[in-house]
DNA sequence: TGGTCTTTTATGAAAATGCATGCTACTAAT
DNA sequence: ATTAGTAGCATGCATTTTCATAAAAGACCA
C-alpha cells in the first residue's frame, strides 16, 4: 500500500519520513510476533506458567525425549538457558531428566504426568487462541502464510550451531 | 532428533505426525523472526553492539526525539528494562537525556554523534541484510509480506498507544 | 592403545530483566 | 485551591540470562 512504490525524487516530500523501522522486515516480523504472542502471555499468566516453561512443554508434547540441546534450539534458547530452566521444571515435577543408553553425554526430556496435564490444557488454550487471531484476519491466508514461515526459516537452517 | 517419527497407525504415514509447535502460528512467527534476526545479530556483534542498543538507535533514527515509554514499546520491551538500557546508553555516550519543555516528567532521548555514527553504520548493513534476505525468498512479495504485518500489529493495538 | 578433536551438558560469576513500588508532575473535579 | 486520580520515569530486589569455560563421553586415527 502507498509508499515505497512512488518513486525517489520529487515524491519524497509527499512520503512523509517513517522511521526506519516501520518498514523493516525484521523489525516488522519482531514486533508482530510479539503483538500476537503477547495476548496467549495474558493466557500463560492466569495458569501461572512462564513462557518458556510453556515453549519447553509443548515442544514436549510434539516430540517426547527431546535432549537438552535439541530443546534449546526449538525454543530459541541457549543451551546453558535451558539446562537451568531444566533445573526449575524438574524441580517444579514438570519433567524429568533420563539418561540415554546409547549416548551418555546425551540427557533426554520427558514430561511427568503433571506437566502432561499442564501442558494438555494450555495446548488447548493455545488453538483456541490461534483460531481467534485468524479470525480477526479474514484476509490472511493461514496456510499459505505458515508455508511462507516455513520457508524462511527452512532457509536459514546452515547448520544449528553459531555462525561464525 | 531422533526417532518418533515411526508412525503409529498407517494413516500416519500420510500425515507426518509434526510437532504442534510446527503449525502453530505463533510459533512460526517466532522462529521466523529469530533465525532472520539471528543472522543480522552476526554483524551487530562484530560491531560491539547489543541487540537492545541496536533497536533503540534504529527506532531513534527515524524519529529523534522519543520519550523513554515511546521506545520501551517501540523496542518491545518494559519501561523499567529501558530505563536502565538508556542509563548504559548514556554512560557509553551514545544517546542523552533530555527534559522536555511543555511537560517535566517527560524525558526526550537524543542520539549523540556518536550514536549516529555507529547508527548510520548499521543502517546500511541492515538494509543491505535485508535485501539479502528477500533475495533468498524470490518467492516472497516484500511489500504484500510487510503489509499482512503491519495488519496483525495495527489491529492488535488495543492498549494505549498514539492513535495514529 | 593412546592421543586428539568433537559433542553434549553443566557451572559460576557478571549482566540484564521483571515486577512491584516510589516519586514527581500533570489533569480533572469540586 | 484541595483532593483525587493518572501518566511518566526511576529504583530495589529477586530472578533469569549470558558468556566463558569445565567436565565427561564419544569419534577418529595413527
Amino acid at each position: 500500500m502507498v509508499a515505497a512504490t512512488i518513486s525517489v525524487q520529487s515524491a519524497a516530500a509527499a512520503v512523509p519520513a517513517q522511521r526506519f523501522i516501520d518498514d523493516y522486515l525484521l523489525y516488522l516480523l519482531a514486533r508482530a510476533s510479539h503483538v500476537v504472542s503477547t495476548e496467549f502471555h495474558t493466557v500463560l499468566r492466569r495458569a501461572g506458567v512462564q513462557v518458556p516453561v510453556w515453549r519447553v512443554l509443548a515442544t514436549l508434547a510434539g516430540s517426547p525425549g527431546e535432549t537438552v540441546s535439541g530443546l534449546a534450539d526449538a525454543c530459541l534458547l541457549q543451551q546453558p538457558t535451558m539446562t537451568k530452566l531444566l533445573d526449575r521444571m524438574v524441580r517444579d515435577n514438570l519433567v524429568k531428566r533420563l539418561p540415554d543408553p546409547k549416548d551418555r553425554r546425551v540427557v533426554r526430556i520427558q514430561m511427568t504426568t503433571r506437566g502432561e496435564t499442564v501442558v494438555n490444557e494450555l495446548l488447548a488454550s493455545a488453538k483456541k487462541h490461534e483460531t481467534e487471531v485468524l479470525a480477526r484476519h479474514p484476509d490472511i491466508d493461514a496456510t499459505a502464510l505458515k508455508t511462507l514461515l516455513r520457508g524462511m526459516i527452512g532457509r536459514h537452517r546452515r547448520g544449528k550451531r553459531l555462525p561464525g
